[in-house]
DNA sequence: CTGTGTCTTTCATTTCACGCAACACCCCGC
DNA sequence: GCGGGGTGTTGCGTGAAATGAAAGACACAG
């Protein structure tokens, strides 16, 4: 029922782009399922419907006319289901998992379209540190997790950057004129660790790290008390509560900047609910 | 695709028959199958779609609206289809093997609709031993059947019953007055035969076997020529070259009735040549 | 309480769709 | 000519989904 839906999505999609990559990046599905998707159907009709040329493709007699048919299958469908919605796909519940920082910054914006379009829908909110947000998401303990995202995800997560942030040096106010030198409060561990490593490697520097804590807001902390100089994205020291104490110290090159994404499991983009989070807080 | 509308059509059928064995019998699918199209059905538009009470199915308000919905659908479809029809669906090759005698009896009628609806499709006809029917299917070196159809099929067949004969006891006609004690002539093995020895256990006798030919066109010139009494489907005598030299004796109880069959390769019925073919030679 | 006609569930199997990665192809700039 | 980025396609392993056979639940009749 709903797949053969999901076919006509696609090819209504690829027939106004005529591009497959572009199609396949904005309907969440591989090349090749996109690919075989359309090999399908020109099997099953037994016609072709696009021209494959290598200056790009382009839709053959037989594709518009079913190109035509598409539309009016798909709106025909789309009137039943608006006279005879699913009661299911306005409920539910969603557990959201985001850093403290994530949550206070980027949350409440992030949230919104969805939360008014599906005020029905249980809402969640888990938080905790950066590194556990991808383990959570995998174990199906939650739903979905805003946080930094690793450039090589897990198998079956997908990431869609919804911020990007800097990554800044900050230093007590009171010692401000200690530089780039002094001993360094660093993340544990995570990616704001690996890329304050990558940092300083690229300077050729060893830094003398003088604590490794756990989370980005109890670096704060450490930093404030005056135990060194710390590294932590902007977004996090703008929503910090000692950020009154604290000050900015310019670096070059800046360290690279830190995206933040929304993670979902590849497969929940199939349930409507997902979709709909997924699509409302798109671009 | 394709399968969309095979659910649409399931639902349907069941929308009018209300009776869940009969569409499924009708539809060529299991009751399991049949019942869980239903469910899927169901769970995806969030709707029961019909009422189960134990006197019967019927539908519910939702199931009419979804109907009326299907209906349109389909109508749609099938309106595409007619104006840009595959043209590989009407054109191929299909090997169908048969006995002789059921190449002379049953063929011609029960391939004219198919013919005529589809002349373009060539039509390679093998013929043998009844016995070897299954076996060439079951190897793929035909794509259909029509011969006595054990009561137990290999799993990956499918058959319909085409004609039902009677075993009838044929003697020569100068011997008609051996009665059923004279020494017999049955098929070495195969349906007949086996019908054959239930027979005679039924009657607690031991028949005095004189001849074990292969083929029931064979057995009958053995019985013409006086070598005893044979049991073939009256089919097969009718069509016999020596039908003149024959007669039938009158056996009680008669032995149990011969059904003969088309058979085909499960999944060759979603083939549209063969799901053509099974459907025109259907009721 | 067995038999009969329903529809559903369980289970093992097969089939299918998917993503990943490797590939083929083309065009462009040097 | 020859890498390099950008196309779309194919080989392959894996995991999910659909299937049929058979057993199960349930109501009802004799």
């Amino acid at each position: 029922m709903v797949n053969d839906h999901r076919e006509l999505r696609l090819f209504l999609h690829l027939a106004q782009t005529l591009n497959f990559g572009r199609t396949s990046l904005d309907c969440h599905v591989s090349p090749a399922t996109l690919t075989r998707t359309v090999q399908r159907l020109e099997a099953g009709l037994g016609h072709q419907l696009f021209d494959r040329g290598p200056r790009g493709v382009s839709l053959t007699a037989e594709g518009h006319r079913f190109r035509a048919y598409a539309i009016e299958a798909l709106g025909l469908w789309r009137t039943y289901r608006e006279e005879h919605p699913d009661p299911a796909e306005l409920t539910g519940r969603l557990a959201v998992f985001a850093t403290v920082t994530a949550c206070q910054a980027l949350l409440p914006d992030l949230l919104a379209p969805f939360r008014a379009a599906h005020p029905q829908v249980r809402l969640d909110l888990r938080t905790g540190d950066a590194a556990a947000a991808l383990a959570r998401l995998d174990e199906g303990e939650v739903d979905a997790a805003v946080a930094g995202i690793p450039a090589r995800l897990p198998g079956p997560l997908v990431s869609r950057t919804v911020a990007v942030t800097e990554l800044v040096f900050v230093t007590a106010r009171d010692r401000a004129d200690a530089g780039l030198d002094g001993p360094f409060v660093l993340p544990h561990r995570g990616l704001v660790r690996e890329a304050a490593d990558r940092w300083f490697r690229g300077r050729g520097v060893t830094p003398d790290v003088a604590a490794e804590p756990d989370g980005h807001e109890g670096l704060l902390t450490l930093v404030a008390l005056g135990c060194g100089t710390g590294v932590v994205p902007r977004l996090v020291l703008d929503n910090s509560a000692v950020r009154d104490r604290l000050t900015v110290l310019p670096a070059t090159p800046p360290p690279e900047p830190f995206p933040i994404g929304l993670c979902v499991r590849r497969t929940d983009l199939r349930r409507p609910l997902m979709s709909a989070l997924w699509s409302l807080t798109g671009p």
